[in-house]
DNA sequence: ATGAAAGCGCTAACAC
DNA sequence: GTGTTAGCGCTTTCAT
């Protein structure tokens, strides 16, 4: 594959003026600008990221740290993300981490290695300080990391809120909260605006702590179901809302129609549930692409005008509630 | 950051001698390993692989090209390899290509200029010169590009075979198929399998080409449901399946009882699914982990002991349909 | 067994 | 406006 020299040499100028042509930098001639791209085109010459990034230290690669990509949230995340970063020039790196510290710093290592130019991290752990020392641009999205650093999320607490609400005005009495993990910065705040919904109502509320596991909710919900009365169900996700689906079918019980149920997230799964469910729903690609946009901005040396955004979440109504609209 | 000089210079050897510990290449002393290692260690010294891969014109960088990660299909995929890339000290790039021919010369183009070391690559373009002439190994999975290339998929006829003869077995008379867009390899093979099963049986089959997309899906099938007398349904994708059983529902159709339904592809979909569905399960982490594998193989330059290799699918029996075991 | 030095392909002073 | 040249951090002959 040619190189600078190569190209500068074909077109009879110097790499330096090659140079300044492929970063538009610099005075030119028109002339020069001509004959260096005609030598490109005819030596089908590529610049190497490699070279220039040794010299300038920078790179174009993001590095996307996820617990793990599997999980139906993260997808449409890495998607906005990898849109952006297109757009911007930049390349994105997968990482799993599973939530595993040690995979994660040995990432962290391994990328900085590779000069990556910023991280977007979806992950919660106390140890901060493995990321707040870095000299590159990080922004977390989904789970706050230290104040320091950039933030950009659903607004939980509200999406919760309203999601409550929806199964309040559809004549919900005795409702379940099934809550995600507590310690985890957004299942704690969903609890808090399912409670910011209900509280001083007339209402009974059973509430159990279910991680963000299919089978696990599933045989949850069903043993609540069978011990306690129960009208609506407001699931913190929507994989554990599909678990109190299956539960509730396998007792017999009528979705909507003996029981309602309200999901969380607005993923795929949600809409091709039978019924379809009703969910609040995230806007993950914005996320995805804020954050992608306020890394690039950090990146490239900009000011961020805000450091923590929140994205408003929208409620889907779909089958699994009777809206009484 | 430290760099290799400083780390000579700390251990009072030359980089040469440095660069020898640091690849395991060469003679070395046990005395100068000590004191390079305490030098190292006391800098906090990280080699670049930037300058490593300038130098050697390698990269421990993959790409991998993906029509969509929202796709339930390829996160696990795209996990798999990621997992094995790690385990080799790889790296992967996640590229969307929207099964757009741009964007994905586009990216091979832009990945190459970065030095990637390899492709795998999940799409099917005719143009498969665009991949051919690359000077740096690729492998396919899920679609053949081109006889040149390795190529892992799972054994998709023999899969569909099993998942119809399924149907057969569970009493289906009126089968339809939703055969997936035809062109498509995968689709075809399904389609073939789909063949194999019911050619010479005493059956109604009737024929439907679907997308991979459950709207579509639904609406069709509803269409046909109201149609003909329909008592089993193959589909080639669960998302399609997800849609059929829909599609069920809002005509007041019992599955299984009066409706049976065999999905493809064994995403948690199908497990997160009420009733949960039976599918064809590929092993899509033996196929990334595989193909992770091959392609390493290539980039280190070893021979590949088969080029194709096909992995056999495996019948999830849940409950769409009523085994008659 | 170790060191000196010439690249790898590019950028960025600095000089002309 | 353009060219010269010294790095960027590492690998790798070739001496010693």
């Amino acid at each position: 594959m040619a190189n600078i020299r190569d190209v500068a040499q074909h077109a009879g100028v110097s790499v330096a003026t090659v140079s300044r042509y492929l970063n538009n930098k610099g005075y030119i001639s028109e002339e020069a600008k001509r004959v260096i791209s005609k030598a490109i085109e005819e030596l089908n010459y590529e610049p190497s990221m490699i070279a220039r990034s040794l010299s300038t230290k920078q790179s174009t690669f993001i590095g996307l740290i996820v617990p793990d990509i599997v999980n139906p949230f993260f997808p449409e995340l890495a998607r906005a993300i990898e849109d952006i970063a297109l757009a911007y020039g930049y390349t994105v790196i997968l990482c799993n981490s599973d939530e595993d510290l040690e995979k994660e710093i040995n990432y962290v290592r391994t990328l900085q290695q590779k000069y990556v130019a910023g991280f977007i991290v979806a992950t919660s752990h106390v140890e901060a300080e493995h990321y707040t020392g870095l000299d590159v641009p990080i922004v977390a999205i989904d789970r706050r990391i230290h104040s320091s650093i950039p933030y950009i999320a659903t607004d939980n607490r509200e999406g919760a809120r309203i999601g409550t609400e929806h199964l309040l005005q559809s004549g919900c009495k005795n409702i379940l909260c099934m809550r995600g993990p507590s310690g985890l910065g957004p299942a704690d705040d969903r609890f808090a605006g399912f409670n910011d919904a209900v509280s001083g109502k007339d209402i009974e509320t059973h509430i159990i702590e279910c991680p963000f596991q299919f089978e696990v909710a599933e045989t949850m919900v069903k043993k609540v179901l069978q011990d306690v009365p129960i009208d609506g169900i407001f699931a913190s996700s929507d994989v554990t809302a599909a678990g109190a689906m299956k539960a509730a079918y396998s007792l017999g019980m009528h979705v909507p129609d003996q029981l309602q149920i309200v999901g969380y997230d607005g993923t795929m799964l949600a809409g091709q549930l039978t019924p379809g469910l009703t969910t609040v729903a995230q806007d993950l690609y914005k996320i995805g692409a804020m954050a992608a946009r306020m890394l690039i901005k950090l990146i490239e040396g900009h000011e961020l005008t805000e450091r923590e955004v929140l994205i408003p979440a929208e409620l889907l109504i779909r089958e699994t509630t009777r809206s009484e609209t």
